[in-house]
DNA sequence: CGGGATCCTACGGGATACTG
DNA sequence: CAGTATCCCGTAGGATCCCG
């Protein structure tokens, strides 16, 4: 790890609980192979989006999610919350009413998985205009070197 | 919140926390936007394996880090490597010789990023198990009912 | 209201071949 | 070795219509 000689020392702990956080799953590739795969499933744009959003409202139902959740259409909508609902992330109640109500909220499992994701929004929230001046430097270069 | 009711109570702590962390991107809408495009761009897995990846070994050449990276194609590491250049997050250093040698390794940013991403990747390790359960029980359910 | 079923297209992404 | 360029296919995912 000697490429880390230049970062603060904070950003090195960081890391290095990083590193020693991953270590059980490396014991048998195969759980790290299948922890790719979960990651793969949950690490989605729509999934992370609508975690959020159940983790912040608690109890939404359908057309209400989608309010919060701009951009998603309602096929996406439906698909990634079967999929939630199939990896246990996600509970749907349908009450037997006319018009139709169903309310989806998110398990434990769902909820520690969203407060797990929680520091990445962190990230992303206080690192915006950051990772926007490396894209403008980037793309200054990129045209002066054409 | 309510409808958190029958969480235990660790895990209302770590939703109150979670919740709680969120709100300074709520202030401005176009902020949220912002993070929300950002959150996009990084949840991606290839993004996410390789930065995992290269904050375990630190720094990596080409080949070795497509080594480690199981199953991605030539072409995605290279677009997925130019994005996270672009964004900051991976610094390349290209040694002019022959044969070529190009050398990857995450800067503060992604390294900070890294560790943000980690909770997900222990959440991911501890649940495997429960998720896999999860989705018997649902394929089960899916199967009586037809 | 909360979806399911279809249709259709753009593009993600793999395989292969070529270059400095 | 570390890419770039080309071709090509599967599918993610949007739009639309319908139904209980």
């Amino acid at each position: 790890m000697r490429a880390l000689a230049n970062f603060t020392t904070a950003e090195i702990e960081r890391a290095k609980r990083y590193a020693s956080a991953i270590p059980p799953a490396d014991l048998d590739p195969r759980i790290g192979a299948l922890v790719n795969e979960l990651i793969g499933r949950v690490a989605d744009k729509w999934t992370m989006m609508i975690l959020e959003t159940l983790a912040e409202q608690g109890e939404l139902r359908f057309t209400r999610l989608s309010e919060f959740v701009k951009g998603i259409s309602q096929k996406m909508l439906t698909q990634t919350l079967r999929n939630m609902e199939r990896d246990g992330l996600v509970i749907c109640t349908v009450h037997p009413v006319v018009p139709p109500k169903v309310e989806y909220r998110l398990t434990g499992l769902g909820l520690r998985l969203g407060s797990a994701f929680c520091g990445v929004w962190v990230w992303a929230a206080e690192n915006l205009d950051h990772v926007e001046k490396a894209r403008q430097l980037f793309d200054g270069k990129a045209k002066a070197g054409s």
